[in-house]
DNA sequence: TCATTCGACTTGTACCAACAAGTTGAATGA
DNA sequence: TCATTCAACTTGTTGGTACAAGTCGAATGA
């Protein structure tokens, strides 16, 4: 296959690296040129450990670089991958006043409408607050609050999971808050109907690497970051839930509309 | 130090989990549980391989693993730290309508008040478009723009950086842009004083792991997403400007404010 | 006192070996 | 024809060894 061999000749006096960096340089400027494009299956570690004269842990190392950075995934018995991205897009501001994307509404229907095969699977439980949770609601911390849950799917691939967590005081007024099964005009208009209307909230956004959890949950490989979506919404007196959706960082991207944009008709990804 | 050996008695029935995993499984219990708070060292390699009755190299892959989560930080001849998440919070929606957190005006000020030290590098360039911001400001790709770049650290710590584009036609009408050094009254406004006014914005929000450059300039360990941030400005007639700020992941938070939020006195973290 | 050396630790790199486990496709046999 | 087996691949796990390289503090010597 391979006939000649690699060398550090290169690096154009640059500072020696480690053999399984140079490895996994190598792999990656060969894969960022197009040599193995989204979806192709890389040489086998023994065929990289000959080309590049390495041993195979060697090598392994270097894979084991560019997976851990998201470029490639790995399969016992198949071989590397380099990986697709094939992003989704969220409005994030879209949801301004009524519609939340809470209970499959928006959700749903942005799924179909990119032709894409919406699921989920939810739950209700009635769960003592975490510390976070109650700092955002303003409860004390362990008192008690409902937490409607939700697992959602696009294509039967694991997309997102959402919690939101609701007050107790909140589930006196509006009772089918606490009850399983889907409140189908929507959260937000059935608490409008009940005298407790949304007019503002609050986003967070953070990342981090997903934990063991979460991992599972969303069936991510390694090298894939989440993307923590912290919606605190408000009544015109106090907080009235805390919502946090967590996506997989390959999938999906958040978008924010703000102000006049008369200039931006097409999209622009 | 430890008589005893680290058993897979505590697998309640569970499937089989290899050792390395185990090792890193009950490292992660003990830093979750508070065993060893955040900043302070883990034993070493070689205790933990007595301690699990494991290899060195066995070892470190479950070491390596609470690496590339972000848990833990290692350095050679140090050993192995807990990381500390020390969290910066960025208000998004603040700079709605003039004040863009752009060459340094915004930054600045946010992180004195917050008692950290601001420094800045930055440069102006001539380039060619990439694809994806032609593609935002609606110019053809490899025409020329405008690039005012800025590095950013907190107390000497890399923070950020950030890109911003702008197509040519737009410098024909104000010459200062292609001009090295700042821009005293803040880009935004010396744009508005030519005519240019800033009507809306678009911003997208993705998260994934750096690059070796982006791991470079942010000082990145392995395991460490980044959030990228691109916000795109619009006048009335078309796009004028593609920001594209790149955040450690670990250290930023971003927020949007929407709507009315009297309740949300206090901070919410 | 102060700077240097050096030893004892730490993690990093690189190699070897062996076997487990998942996948695929060709050969086999009913 | 069709299901099964099996051989030949793939990556995953675990052990070993050796040395390089970074850090720290104690011992050394001027």
């Amino acid at each position: 296959m391979y006939q000649q061999v690699e060398r550090v000749s290169d690096d154009g006096g640059m500072s020696k690296q480690p053999k399984y960096r140079q490895v996994a340089d190598a792999l990656r400027r060969e894969i960022d040129s197009g040599t193995y494009p989204p979806g192709s299956r890389l040489p086998s570690e023994s065929e990289l450990s000959a080309r590049f004269e390495a041993s195979r842990n060697t090598v392994r190392s270097g894979l084991g670089l560019l997976v851990s950075q998201g470029l490639v995934t790995s399969s016992q018995g198949l071989g590397y991958e380099v990986a697709k991205h094939e992003v989704f897009e969220l409005n994030a501001s879209r949801f301004e006043n009524l519609s939340f994307p809470q209970d499959g509404d928006a959700y749903s229907t942005d799924v179909a409408n990119a032709g894409r095969r919406p699921h989920q699977t939810f739950r209700v439980e009635i769960r003592p607050a975490p510390e976070d949770v109650a700092h955002r609601l303003k409860v004390e911390p362990g008192s008690r609050t409902v937490l409607r849950f939700c697992h959602r799917f696009v294509d039967d691939v694991p997309w997102s999971t959402q919690a939101t967590h609701y007050p107790s005081w909140l589930v006196d007024e509006a009772p089918r808050l606490a009850e399983p099964g889907d409140i189908a005009e929507g959260t937000t208009r059935y608490l409008a109907a009940h005298g407790v209307e949304q007019v503002g909230y609050f986003d967070e956004i953070a990342t981090r690497m997903p934990t063991p959890e979460e991992a599972r949950m969303l069936e991510i490989g390694a090298g894939v970051p989440v993307l923590l979506w912290t919606r605190t919404g408000y009544s015109e007196e106090r907080p009235i839930r805390s919502t946090v959706t967590t996506f997989r960082g390959d999938l999906n991207r958040m978008n924010y509309e703000i102000g006049s944009l008369a200039a931006r008709e097409g999209n622009t990804q």
